[in-house]
DNA sequence: CTGAAAGCGCTTACAG
DNA sequence: CTGAAAGCGCTTACAG
């Protein structure tokens, strides 16, 4: 019952291990092995169900073919997308995903990097909870393969893919305001300093630009029906016809409330950053900015092959891919 | 710029490698190594920021502390919450997960767990897309330790963590025909021979015992809509008045296809297997029947970590966790 | 109290 | 065309 070895089909054939290596790894015709052993050598393979033991082929090749993702929360349904085209290009190609969530927590986020180090995964696509380039130092990957997704860091020489996030919500801000809405609100999510949400809000503001007035509220991520709540009944009576809604679970929040109170669509038009399927169920249904998930997940992948497979190479890309207002 | 290892503390030190790998494994009290040269130790490996070549240590040991996990689809927030749940317990103990996506695909899922055995996991969880009992062996576990979730296969010496998907769905129809239902459709999802969804289906015919008439529809789970579209409009006029979900997606498409209707949720009430968010922020809100899925995850891992722990036991359990009705 | 040595399963120069 | 040997970084008997 114990696992079959190189060395199990070797001592069967009366070859040697180095050469059912050679073989097995496809490198038999260029090295000028034999057809005949060659084929000997994997029809045995298959008889004894060999399968490579990948720590003993890691450590001595120093790759691993394994890359680590790190997410926020893998059962939000964002990420949880994100990951599935990321581990879709990379089962095509042979790779392995581990996937951690690190709750928004920074001491989380650096014990699970250094975790995933020691497991010497190739790589690491990281969706980072941190909030300042300077905290970001301490993760200290060096020349360790990482690209960053949703969140990024403009100040440092790390590669990154992300979405315009301004030109998103500049563009739903003005739909919103071509619909009538006269005075709008801005629901940031805690913490606002990270890049995409930062760049939301600005986003919103850019649109708003020669309005009277509009305001931006923060909404704690840890405590988001209770922030939108609280903050709703503040804004009652000002005025506010609008309210944009810097992610999704703010925009969920305020469905959930907005279907306890009598009219609340009819006082609010509520718009979203993500679109999730969420949006298109509920009534009334959301207009909302979408990602592209897929694309995003497909290049962090692409670009990050390319960082394993040039571990010199100093180039940084950050690439930024376009969002897309969807109406409804 | 490269790995520091046992070999560079030692020499630092002036001491053996296995010296050095038994005090930063704990073991030096036990043996009785010297006070001073462990703190030595381990203040130099702080130093170097000293990570261990897990390939190099599962080589030697034979455990990895990775465990697998194989889904259908992690961005269904169903298994998305699962994965979360497991990962969460998984990282409190020091192991790791490696996520894939079956996507229901029976040559995927055969790949796949090949793959990860190659990988050197310790142990699988499985939600596997097989149907049958006997298509199953092909896996070929043997004695790998492997727990199934969500669906199980009774006839083989598998453990597994699944629900009261009988009791569950019993419960709920009696509750649809309790408010009024006279006459209730199943909607079942395809394969329906899947052990969890024939349950279900049972429950549903089970509470309409000694009902004049009921009836279960085959909803195909790679074109949910367009399906669920055709029996909606096969069974118009014939009396229906309440209908019974096999699981979410099928809910997810009536209630799409309900907003178009006119007064479609005054035709129909609308009941569902499987309890997320969603069900809570459409209007009307949905009933449900809820899986503890924290519960699944966190036995069906201290299932699998006794089974990687006692690699002889013969021992099968098949846990059954119950469901929760959550009238809405 | 500590060290030298073997060996986990692989791949890759090197030698012939 | 093929084999013997070294070595990746670790842990664990064994020896003293």
């Amino acid at each position: 019952m114990k696992k079959v070895s190189l060395k199990d089909i070797a001592e069967e054939l009366g070859v040697s291990k180095a050469l059912v290596s050679l073989v097995l790894n496809g490198k038999g015709d260029e090295r000028g092995i034999n057809k005949n052993t060659q084929e000997k050598v994997r029809k045995k393979a298959v008889e004894l169900n060999y399968r490579p033991n990948q720590y003993a082929r890691g450590l001595r090749m120093g790759k691993t073919k394994t890359i680590g993702i790190i997410v926020p929360d893998i059962s939000n349904v964002f990420y949880g997308t994100l990951c599935k085209a990321i581990e879709k290009k990379a089962y095509e190609i042979g790779y392995n995903l581990i996937i951690s969530n690190s709750y928004e927590d920074n001491e989380k986020e650096i014990k699970l990097v250094g975790e995933l180090m020691n497991r010497n995964i190739d790589g690491l696509i990281l969706a980072s909870s941190f909030e300042k380039d300077t905290d970001f130092e301490v993760l200290n990957f060096r020349e360790f393969p990482v690209v960053l997704v949703d969140r990024k860091f403009d100040n440092l020489a790390i590669d990154s893919v992300s979405v315009t996030n301004e030109q998103g919500a500049k563009e739903i801000t003005s739909y919103l305001l071509k619909e009538g809405v006269q005075k709008a609100a801005c629901f940031a999510i805690s913490p606002t300093h990270i890049s995409s949400i930062e760049e939301r809000v600005e986003g919103f503001n850019l649109a708003n630009g020669n309005r009277p007035y509009q305001t931006v509220y923060d909404i704690s991520h840890e405590n988001i029906y209770a922030d939108v709540k609280k903050v709703l009944k503040d804004i009652e009576g000002q005025g506010f016809d609008g309210i944009f809604c810097s992610n999704n679970s703010i925009a969920k929040a305020l469905i959930k409330l907005g279907m306890k109170g009598e009219d609340f669509f009819e006082q609010y038009t509520v718009v979203s950053f993500d679109d999730i399927e969420l949006f298109d169920l509920v009534a009334p249904r959301i207009t909302t900015v979408a990602q592209p998930l897929d694309e995003i997940g497909a290049n962090a992948l692409k670009i990050l092959l390319e960082k394993i497979e040039n571990p010199g190479s100093k180039e940084v890309i950050k690439m930024v891919l376009p969002t897309r207002l969807i109406t409804r």
